[in-house]
DNA sequence: CCTCTTGCCGAAACCGGTTTCGGTGCGAAC
DNA sequence: GTTCGCACCGAAACCGGTTTCGGCAAGAGG
């Protein structure tokens, strides 16, 4: 059986076969100096001598001595991680996006030492408690904040707590805030005007999610865009909540249900793009030639599709890398308006997007014939 | 701005507008007690009277007190945290899994006041070195060793520093290990049965990755259905290594390639699967008729390609609470022994596997003629 | 009335580090 | 030959908890 956690230890002065880690204590002992002299050393006081200094080095090494982070977390009021709370069991939550978005925050914050220390929570108010039992039992020394909302109490609780936070997105009250972002509204804007120079002339938004501060941006880009190419903007074009299948296809159901519909739609998440893409098939149009499509994120299933979907890719492990530095920056002391950083996200021109084939009006009619019953499902032709 | 991180603190004997968090000194000065009283009132030592153990515990809740997680782990040796070392950048990296596996790890995990400590590594020396630093620097008190090999390096590590963990998935050599596993073994010997009961009686395996744990007890549980089933058995009808969509391609091929082919595949992953059925598709084959294919995990991809994947669904999220769990027992001291335990993953019936529509000689005689260049792909008929 | 428990709590050591303060030895300057 | 400054390091306080030890008071028993 392994040996059983040895709560005391030995009581013996050689720990010997307890496998124990070495301590300051030990390695001042076993040269001879005090604590103090040990710690000043490994942490580059100017008052000890070379000499010195490499010995206790070496000592070091030899020993397998590396200082506990807890004790000197003690001390030094910094436990050495950096907190994230990941909100599951919402619908968009960043299932694909994780593994890369964690290897890129874990591998810029080991860079400094510093390790990461996650938690998760179902909903708004578990996510808070997370944060303030974290803060509390001092767990980490900031936090990352993904999926900013305009306006969001996480932002007000780590402002009232005196901690540091990055956010990864930005807010409707910047005040005091650090950010990382991907321009989603230059995205948009692109989409928009890429399939402006590819004939369309009335182009629909499939929104994300309510109240989430990317959804305003995005959606700020694509009027801006229509606004400079002189196009038609309307209510009737635009939607939201489209973060699912379910509700892009709901999405796209409504803004496709009227006289004059959009031949293109920009959605905002790919998930609501698949939706819209599945809800188009199943109404009997080609994709990519009766109805265009462009999202915005990059997930894997966009090209398991048929038309694979155009879309938008973000380079989550990057994300995460930056949003660490950011992070680790602010926590030293640096002023939160002087770390604001954005990205672009990379357009990956695939299927899903053509010049049109129909106008509005064609298009509408096709439709409602084939609403009618003239349907072609999945019975195979008879 | 925000006030940056105060490293004494004003002078003042009142923290006030510092908001720093209350100390056990603060409660007990409060009180007019001493520390350890409220240490212990806290901790539920007997040696409390019951009124006392009230005050304190009012005033500790009415002052926000939760004790540092440092200063605990100082005295006690345990941190409050569990480790994972995630190695990313693997091609059959647990992409889809993660996020709900976290959940699980992470619920189960603060309902015992503990939090998860992660780090992530390229390769297997990185992870090494991962969980050496994490173990030197005393980050956490446990590790769960995901992917487990059939002989692992991670667990000599950890034997040797004498630190708990608990694998997911078994191992070559058991000894002093916990685990929780997934029966893979029983859901290889299901799928070939439901391959035999619909009719195909030459059933080929396409193999993980190789030296993972996982694939030798799915191939056992393979062969084990066909011995009893009294089913031909041969090297030819075996593969390994398809745990990408290019390998399960390359796999399905050469599996393929023999004058009686297989007309099923049992496939240990669902991300070869999903080569194999690329491949069938521009071989020219039907998939659930010409050949069936039933994968493993459960990956949403299954569901998006035509027809979509007959496979095991793994509930990774109880998974991670069950790990946890087992973890936290080990953690105080329960022998490895006691903490071991599997649980089944549950056959998702789609639409990949069917009777067979040819036998091997004349699927055979099939791939020879597409393969000659009587092949439909993606052009259209002409 | 004295002793012996027992219940309850304070004092202080302790964990493993960091940091302040003060003191030594030495060479240089006067 | 003092005095001063400087480089270097030891002693000890300190961080915020836990845990050991011992003491006091009250109650029980003789």
């Amino acid at each position: 059986m392994l040996t059983d956690a040895p709560p005391n230890g030995a009581r013996s002065g050689q720990p010997a076969a307890g496998a124990r880690r070495a301590t300051i204590t030990n390695v001042a002992e076993a040269l001879g100096v005090s604590k103090g002299t040990v710690s000043r050393a490994l942490n580059g006081y100017p008052d000890i001598s070379d000499r010195t200094r490499q010995r206790v080095r070496q000592a070091a090494e030899r020993m397998g001595y590396l200082p506990s982070a807890q004790a000197k977390a003690i001390r030094t009021g910094r436990v050495g991680a950096i907190g994230l709370v990941l909100q599951v069991g919402e619908p968009d939550a960043q299932r694909p996006f994780l593994a890369d978005f964690l290897a890129g925050l874990t591998t810029a914050a080991s860079a400094e030492n510093c390790s990461l220390t996650i938690a998760t929570a179902q909903d708004d108010s578990e996510t808070r408690a997370a944060l303030s039992r974290l803060i509390a039992e001092r767990k980490a020394d900031g936090f990352i904040l993904p999926r900013t909302r305009l306006v969001d109490p996480r932002i007000d609780l780590l402002r009232a707590a005196g901690v540091p936070f990055v956010l990864f997105g930005r807010t409707g009250d910047p005040t005091g805030c650090a950010w990382f972002d991907l321009l989603g509204e230059d995205a948009m804007d692109e989409a928009v005007r890429r399939l402006h120079a590819l004939g369309h002339r009335r182009i629909g938004y499939l929104g994300g999610g309510v109240g989430l501060a990317y959804n305003a941006l995005r959606l700020a880009g694509y009027r801006r865009a229509l606004a400079s190419l002189g196009l038609p903007q309307a209510p009737a074009l635009e939607t939201h909540g489209g973060t699912t299948m379910e509700t892009g296809a709901a999405g796209a159901a409504r803004l496709m249900a009227q006289p004059d519909p959009p031949t293109a739609l920009v959605c905002a998440t790919d998930m609501g793009a698949l939706g819209a893409h599945r809800w188009a098939c199943e109404a009997g149009l080609t994709i990519g030639r009766d109805l265009s499509l462009i999202g915005y994120d990059g997930v894997p299933e966009g090209e398991w599709v048929a038309p694979p979907l155009t879309t938008f890719e973000v380079d989550n492990r990057a994300a995460g890398a930056r949003l660490a530095a950011l992070l680790l920056r602010r926590i030293r002391g640096e002023p939160a308006e002087a770390l604001r950083e954005t990205a672009r996200a990379r357009l990956c021109p695939r299927g899903s997007d053509g010049p049109p084939a129909l106008d509005p009006t064609a298009l509408a009619r096709r439709l409602e014939f084939t609403a009618q019953g003239h349907h072609d499902t999945k019975g195979g032709r008879p």
